[in-house]
DNA sequence: TACAAAACCTACCGATCTACAGGTAGTCGA
DNA sequence: TCGACTACCTGTAGATCGGTAGGTTTTGTA
């Protein structure tokens, strides 16, 4: 690479590690975690399975880097966080597929016993369901049109959008994942 | 068992392989398919591995057997669905922690490349999208009370009940699956 | 009771997987 | 320029995997 040759050792070094965390996201959206080899993200990024290692030494601290990488990926504070932003957040993903395809066989593998990304799930579905409940009702206040409190309405809102990505990633051409969502957007805030 | 001795060799065999699609229902739960080997299913009903092999020649099928299964649990005729009966399978759900996690373990397993079971899931949302739609018009017509088409808001229905699982299984004492899904149930029947 | 088929088993093959051990070539600061 | 460190490599251990080949025991049947 053209700037490569600006970059300290500590730089380059980060920069392999992102190389390699992409990598790892394309093959899990491939064939999932216990399908993912070392030797098939390695080869990816032109390294021996070995090499790899180098950068993290074992699998299991892929993809905690994987995960981390997800954080960062939607890492928008409450406070700016809209009811209409969930809406372009989904169009978003679904122009991203690989990105989609990757967490959503993640989260299928992770209610299995002892799959090292099942915290990580668990946590991350407290946090969100918090957070969208925080959104309601900015939006709404403690009732929505419904009649639903925005804590009862969350987990909905969640499960909306994780039951939509399956059912798009397994047949996109007969769902159509931003327009169903909005569907339901407009089913909470209706009198 | 007291009564073997009464069942003909048909009858025996049939019970055998019932016996092991039962055990890979268990191990794919607590493995996912992938993670499933034909050992551990064989252990649980006492056979080796190729002893199970006797039975189903591939471990691909033994995973047509699973599926199978599940097309006769829930093979209740359209006509005889109401959206009330849909509240009480949740319900009946929610008892059956295993047989949820093993097939939201497929699930998300499907969604990944060349996933013996990517097909069968594609068909299988298809026909109960379409079977919901039918729910929904013979309860409400042509139009929700929301405004909504029973086409429409079919994958909406589906995608609750999927992520809700996904949700629940990670984090029970969070989730109140079943009362959520009623909240859902109300969203869509109200004016 | 003889024969065939069903219901297993042991033995084994080749592939694949994560991970460890230890070597080597290049880089970089003192 | 020297010594340490980074960034890899080869080699290999040790386990597990699905599947094949071919045997043996059990069982049902004619």
């Amino acid at each position: 690479m053209s700037y490569g040759d600006a970059m300290n050792a500590r730089a380059k070094s980060a920069e392999r590690r992102a190389e390699i965390v992409r990598a790892a996201l394309e093959v899990i959206a491939e064939r999932g975690y216990r399908g993912a080899s070392l030797a098939a993200v390695a080869e990816r990024v032109g390294l021996t399975q070995q090499g790899l290692l180098h950068y993290f030494p074992t699998k299991d601290a892929l993809l905690v880097a994987v995960l981390e990488e997800r954080d960062q990926w939607d890492a928008v504070p409450d406070s700016q966080w809209r009811i209409d932003l969930l809406a372009s957040l989904v169009e978003y993903n679904a122009m991203r597929p690989a990105i989609i395809q990757t967490f959503s066989a993640l989260l299928g593998e992770s209610v299995t016993e002892e799959h090292p990304a099942r915290d990580y799930f668990t946590a991350r579905y407290a946090r969100v369901r918090a957070s969208m409940a925080g959104v309601l009702r900015a939006e709404y206040g403690d009732r929505l049109p419904n009649g639903l409190t925005p804590e009862r309405t969350a987990p909905l809102l969640v499960a909306v959008m994780d039951g939509l990505q399956y059912q798009w990633l397994l047949d996109p051409e007969s769902v159509d994942m931003p327009g169903a969502f909005r569907d339901f957007l407009t089913l909470l805030g209706e009198t």
